[in-house]
DNA sequence: TTTTAGCACTCAACTAAATAGAGTGCTAAT
DNA sequence: ATTAGCACTCTATTTAGTTGAGTGCTAAAA
């Protein structure tokens, strides 16, 4: 779809938007051909210009002002003009190291790195923690606590771990906890936790009840926290560096400034927002590619972070269609391996 | 400390502070004569602005304009004034109680009615995960899961559990995990958590090598486990309805609003802001009240939740000083009683 | 003595006009 | 095909002028 650009075109298109990108202004053919070195004078920058914008590279905000990028020329950008050498990262991946030594458990780790993404890209970042699917249950333990309390812990084999407060009428001796206990760990364990639906519990129910006595309430307990893992909607999204939405121009009408703040402020609008495929290594949605109205004027940078090869999480950047991509793309690459390693570590 | 004002002077003072937070302007002598019944002239009203003026309570921004109230006329009208009718709270109540039902765990409990909290308000609010301190453990359960993986769960005598993921090199077959679990069953539950320190590990640790062979890598990971279930610092604060903040003209400032975002962005400044007494039921700080300079434009309305009578977690709004102060006090209590009475029964 | 009408004065906020300057598009020369 | 030159455009900034809400003070009335 995207037609290559002749080279002088491109060039121009190039420093166009890396002078926007610095000064945030529309950019005009004087400062280019002063700028750059591209060996033409203002002259020819300014019909290439007219050009640029006629084949939609480039808009214009009033009759007498210079260009700025359009969402097509960040486009181009990105897919071709963009000098992809990485950031630094010694000292990204020193940081990242320390913050995971220092914070405990999968929400320290994920809210720690959310911040120190949006310290290093100082744009606003989000991370969701890591979902599991198609996992099975490795281990199911029903621990009693008091007369009338029960603990139900179930380990994933990924490892992630659901404990259950579980208030019982009933009362039970540890000799009937062990026995359901065992049943459960034939029945549920090793078997994908899909399956393990409504049905299925109604059926060994039925089963478990002919051998001892039983009321219902344990194993509708179980099913509900084993749909929990289960769900997607409980996975929680980490979001840092708000404020440094305010250090960008593009939002300092207060109006718009809302919209986004908004957006940020809902879980599901910002899930809707870091939605990405799964298959892709990192999605850049840039102004009007992305879905929301009030996101138009924004990009996104998503990148899936894994366990094995499968997407387990994302990590988003967000920030003005004039943003650094460059240095968010590389950051973001950097930041989604190491938290693979880290989730993949933590699973182990 | 502060002295009472005559009658007249208190509902002139009463009568601006109204209109000031409706309008969040600087409210002029006329005004208040011609909406707010007083059987006085404007020319009174302005003799009694300024002798109010010359006591503190209010403030001119310039000479030619009206009168707008000082951090000590807000602090006289939340301490004396202010009509403590509460909101109508059954919808409050309703809604706070479907939440509860659809979360699961305390952290959904939590930030789910950290969100409600603030569409309650139209305010920014915090809220801390309940803290639990001067807990013992009543439950130690060591799980083997694989051949070099143990899982740790401790149970607070509260109800709050832990588990940690532990990867052992050393090889320990069931009888001998069975021996250590009842062994640490004797040595630190029903004891004081504080006081299973360091020392104390090494010392059950060396009695424990003496019967049978083990590594000091266990006990290490025990010890850390307890410490953190103790420390303070790892208690999530959950913030909702930051974009709130934008409706109201003060923060119309852009480098204001950025210096008050980037507190709530950070953790440590966020935790310092909702800093408040725990034997007091709620705590008001308005405008110079605050320890942090950026927020003396704010106030932060603060309450304790609790357990028994023992607070556990903190309940914040942050807004304006010009603040509906009586409206959020009301629905800030509210919201802590039902959080009590939410987490007390999470904990039975 | 207290209250109030009346009036001159103040000052931010708004409006309109003037000016500057960055940038374009076109033309004609190279 | 490129470029120098120039008229033209349009925003942004500055400046001056105007408005109006509100005050403080004074003198008369209650």
């Amino acid at each position: 779809m995207v037609k290559n650009l002749d080279e002088r075109k491109s060039s121009i298109l190039h420093a166009i938007i890396q002078e926007h990108i610095i000064t945030a202004s529309p950019v005009g053919s004087r400062t280019i051909a002063k700028k750059y070195d591209l060996g033409v004078s203002s002259a020819t920058i300014r019909n290439e210009m007219a050009d640029l914008e006629e084949l939609g590279y480039l808009e214009q905000p009033h009759t007498s002002a210079g260009r700025i990028p359009s969402d097509k020329g960040y486009r181009y950008y990105v897919d071709i003009l963009m000098n992809n050498k990485g950031i630094n990262s010694d000292k990204l991946i020193k940081t990242l190291s320390e913050i995971t030594k220092a914070k405990k458990g999968i929400h320290g780790i994920v809210s720690g790195i959310t911040t120190m993404l949006s310290e290093f890209t100082k744009y606003a970042t989000m991370i969701t923690e890591p979902e599991f699917k198609n996992i099975k249950l490795s281990e199911v333990q029903l621990i009693k606590v008091t007369n009338n309390k029960l603990l139900l812990v179930m380990v994933t084999d990924n490892g992630f771990v659901s404990d259950k407060m579980i208030n019982i009428q009933q009362d039970l001796d540890k000799r009937k906890i062990r026995y359901i206990n065992n049943f459960l760990v034939n029945k549920i364990t090793d078997k994908n936790i899909n399956n393990l639906d409504k049905n299925y519990f109604d059926e060994i129910e039925d089963e478990l009840i002919k051998k001892i006595n039983l009321s219902q309430q344990l194993f509708n307990i179980i099913n509900k926290e084993i749909k929990e893992i289960n769900d997607p909607r409980d996975i929680n999204i980490y979001i840092g560096g708000t404020s440094y939405i305010l250090d960008q121009p593009e939002f300092n009408d207060i109006e718009y400034l809302k919209k986004v703040l908004n957006i940020l402020d809902h879980e599901d609008t910002l899930k809707k927002l870091i939605t990405a495929e799964n298959n892709k290594e990192i999605e850049v949605r840039i102004g009007h590619e992305n879905e929301m109205k009030e996101m138009q004027r924004c990009s996104v940078v998503i990148a899936n972070y894994t366990i094995g090869d499968k997407a387990v999480g994302k990590i988003g950047v967000l920030g003005p269609t004039r943003m650094e991509y460059p240095r968010v793309i590389s950051t973001v690459n950097i930041v989604s391996d190491i938290l693979s390693k880290i989730i993949s570590e933590v699973n182990k």
